[in-house]
DNA sequence: TTGTATGCGTTATCAA
DNA sequence: TTGATAACGCATACAA
């Protein structure tokens, strides 16, 4: 019969982590004094306090956080709620925000929701039991918005990358995505690009809404919209059904975002169709993968990882010093990065 | 002079959130007894109960998790530590592990080092202060191995991806990366190649000492070692520097991860070299842009989110009910993706 | 069916 | 320079 192999287990239940009171005891001093000794709030006497840390170390003794935030009031650990923590996108904003939160000490608790609106309300219920000081929430389902708007009233909370339509008030930092779409929209336009298809995000996501419109807006000709829901998959579904239909009769395609775009290539490829020498191709957010891409793709680069730890940084300076933040809104810039996937227009063809 | 813009502001600070006492005294109880109606722990009049619940409404009452945790002596929390969230095998690993600590109603803090020893120790704290009741640990910094160590013997933590030299008695969730180094070693001794570049990882992490031994057993030709750092940097910089020197005398280059691959797919390329033509590149971990690199990217497919999720469910399995897992150690399947970037060798030419 | 008293581990207040 | 006591907010053993 083998030995037991888990020594770890029996010490994990068996033995209680020293506390304040036990360093206090073997010290011969009073809790007051070993807190005042570990904080420094107070002056000790050199020659009891060396005793103090001595037995600190020989006991092992470490504060139970847990115990000092129910005293603090407040635990130092936030939230961030995003739908997708592996699209790139959001993976480079949690990047930002665990940055933020760690140049100041917070901790921060990783919501991922997969737009799912009961995992988003279980989240949101770590801020109302205060178990965590606040939340950076980037995007989530629309359902939930209206319990979001009764929590902003009592809980700080910062939005990051997606506005949420009708809040007001609130801290918010996301990317120009109305200026990318312009910027797309006159690159397309520039090549000579006249009848274009936009494929759109879902329409309660304001980021893609301004997107759509700042393309419209800039691009001039003729615009066919389709809403798509921001998966790799609606983007191949969504052109591949026009192009079954025979009505793809564009010369250019706006994806609301990468990963659509990257669909579209496929649904084109396999449709024999050119990139970008049938159709050009266009996307937003160039992640990592769009100029690695067959052909790179021509797209508007995010700040994604700004979004994220300027959002974090309001949050914080707000929640730390209970000072509104001197700009409750900020927007960053985003630039067009002209790859290989758009080309000048080419004549018309039936298809 | 506007209004004061943050009416959130005074409200987070000035009323204090409604406390179990409070919601004993309006509704003329004791707080024992509210306490049973919210956790039903007890039997409850039902008469009396609905009046707590009424009460508990009004005054949009929620149990401060908290307090709740101090006297449970557990905070539903665990932490995992990675290097970097924004590569994608991270990032699936991460959600992994989210989805199986939600399934248990867990939370997870996102731990991102960057390799930095200080912010691993400041992270692998909060295990120590018992803020969180357990850690995923994936790939760290080597200097902390011996804190690693110690603290295994007392908290309990599970690695993941990674094993960690000297290391034993460990829960443990890992791919394959012996069998993957392996495969690729067949594939391109199949294709023909007897010379070949291995660029590994930091010889401190047995992941790439694994593939590269795999590797080199299996391919059986010659090969010639470079250490990088799983950056795609220094996969540029080592073929570059090779180049430089006219020292690339092989057909085949295997990095160890898929980063460095695209750091050498790079300096080929700028090199005039035309890959899979004049050589072949394989890869690991088979991210997202492996295959949307242009070639596509022959690599093996590691099961990032298998591993994240195996991990932390043999973590909490540990952690909810203090049993040793049935299965201390699991090695996850890898599977070789064949794409462009490798076909048979051709004649070595001088460069 | 309900209430009282105690403890979880820490820090702040007040007193010496 | 130090200590006793209360308080943070909850859950539970024990008593009624």
């Amino acid at each position: 019969m083998p030995p037991e192999p888990y020594t770890v287990g029996r010490q994990v239940s068996v033995r209680r982590p020293a506390s304040i009171k036990d360093v206090a005891a073997a010290a011969g001093v009073s809790p007051t004094t070993v807190s005042h000794v570990l904080s420094g709030n107070r002056p000790v006497n050199e020659h009891t306090a060396a005793r103090v840390r001595s037995v600190v170390n020989r006991l092992g003794y470490v504060p139970a956080s847990l115990a000092r935030s129910l005293q603090a009031g407040s635990t130092s650990v936030i939230g961030l709620l995003i739908p997708d923590i592996s699209n790139t996108f959001f993976a480079e904003l949690a990047k930002g925000a665990e940055d933020a939160a760690h140049d100041l000490g917070y901790g921060l608790i990783l919501c991922n929701t997969e737009f799912d609106a009961d995992r988003e309300d279980r989240y949101l219920g770590m801020i109302r039991s205060r178990f965590i000081d606040g939340m950076v929430y980037a995007s989530g389902s629309p359902p939930s918005r209206r319990r979001l708007e009764a929590l902003m009233g009592k809980f700080p909370i910062a939005l990051a990358d997606e506005e949420v339509e009708g809040l007001q008030g609130a801290l918010i930092a996301t990317a120009d995505h109305e200026a990318g779409g312009r910027l797309v929209g006159e690159h397309l336009r520039a090549l000579g690009h006249r009848r274009a298809l936009m494929l759109t995000g879902p329409r309660a996501l304001k980021s893609g809404v301004a997107r759509a419109q700042g393309f419209v807006r800039a691009f001039g000709g003729e615009v066919v919209e389709r809403v798509g829901d921001f998966k790799e998959s609606s983007g191949y579904r969504l052109v591949a059904d026009l192009l079954d239909r025979g009505g793809l009769d564009c010369t250019a395609v706006f994806a609301a975002n990468d990963l659509m775009a990257f669909g579209a290539l496929t649904a084109l490829r396999e449709a024999g169709l050119s990139v970008p020498d049938d159709i050009s191709v266009a996307g937003f957010d160039d992640i990592r993968a769009a100029s690695l891409a067959h052909p790179p793709l021509t797209t508007v680069h995010q700040p994604a990882y700004d979004v994220g730890r300027t959002a974090t940084a309001q949050l914080l300076q707000y929640v730390t010093r209970g000072e509104v933040p001197p700009a409750s809104r900020h927007t960053l810039p985003v630039e067009l990065k002209v790859r290989g996937s758009t080309a000048p227009a080419t004549a018309l063809r039936h298809r």
